[in-house]
DNA sequence: CTGGATGCCTGGGAGC
DNA sequence: TGCTCCCAGGCATCCA
């Protein structure tokens, strides 16, 4: 599910725990959680006790901030779920919960994930969290068209590939890589250090407009993402060529063509897409 | 170094 | 119904 829109939909939707204590923290599957000092994650280091104080998001991690400056980053992976549950509401789905956070005003935090690819990290401060975040490139809803430039300059890979390394721009995945560059009229297939500087600019400006509008729709639903509040997104109403293979393009009519880049089904207009 | 292929998981839908 | 196959919003790791 969640790539920028959808992490940022999440975390907003998680509002509510700032400043509110957590009493309790349950790991259900140790693998779930990695600890800096490698030993399995005890509730403390599950920010049991603690105040929290922030939510941070770059790309598509989440970090809950305490008090203390401990911090546990969540990555939802491709089926991950946080859900903030109101006191005696009870979860529909609670197979492949691995995780459930305690608060002080009856509400519970889960941590639910079928696939498994996501996973939380327990930090010890935010200098911790910097140097982690250190390793991404620049969040892609705030990012400058230099970022992507000097990144692509000094690229041979296609142009979707680029957009999908999160160490080049954090956030974009699959779905918003596609629609961003048709909005740019720029074909997937592309080499990176052959998009002019110019089109760079174009791509940047799309990549920020077409992920502020789905932030704008909280998100994107395609089978089961909700944010924590278990509302499901819109911003799948806006695809023009996610999921559109082989209908018309929404500019000119053309068959949207439908291939594999970078090992994932990439959708785009032979037409408007250079 | 770079970038392409593979593997990790479960579940839903299509086709038979 | 039930079986098999394919595919999926991500990413770490292994190779050439």
């Amino acid at each position: 599910v969640p790539e920028l829109p959808e992490v940022e939909t999440v975390r907003r939707s998680l509002a509510a725990m700032i400043g509110r204590r957590i009493v309790a923290a349950r790991l259900f599957r140790a693998d779930m959680c990695t600890t800096a000092s490698g030993r399995r994650a005890r509730p403390a280091d599950l920010l049991a006790g603690e105040v929290v104080r922030e939510l941070m998001r770059r790309g598509k991690q989440l970090a809950i901030i305490a008090q203390s400056g401990r911090v546990l980053v969540v990555h939802l992976g491709m089926s991950g779920q946080l859900r903030l549950l109101k006191p005696g509401s009870k979860a529909q789905k609670t197979n492949h919960i691995h995780a459930v956070w305690s608060l002080d005003d009856g509400s519970r935090l889960t941590f639910r994930d079928p696939r498994r690819f996501g996973g939380l990290w327990t930090l010890e401060s935010r200098a911790a969290l910097e140097e982690r975040w250190s390793g991404l490139g620049p969040d892609a809803l705030t990012m400058s068209p230099r970022d992507l430039a000097v990144a692509a300059a000094g690229s041979r890979r296609v142009i979707k590939a680029l957009l999908l390394d999160q160490t080049a721009l954090a956030g974009v995945g699959n779905i918003y890589a596609d629609e961003a560059l048709f909005a740019a009229g720029v074909r997937p297939s592309r080499r990176a250090d052959r998009v002019k500087p110019e089109e760079c600019e174009r791509l940047t400006r799309a990549i920020r407009r077409v992920l502020a509008l789905a932030v704008e729709a909280r998100g994107s639903t395609l089978r089961d993402y909700v944010a924590a509040d278990g509302r499901a997104g819109q911003a799948q109403l806006r695809h023009a060529v996610y999921g559109r293979g082989g209908f018309a393009c929404v500019n000119c009519g053309t068959v949207l063509r439908s291939v594999s880049l970078a090992q994932r089904t990439t959708v785009f207009c032979i037409r408007c897409q250079r």
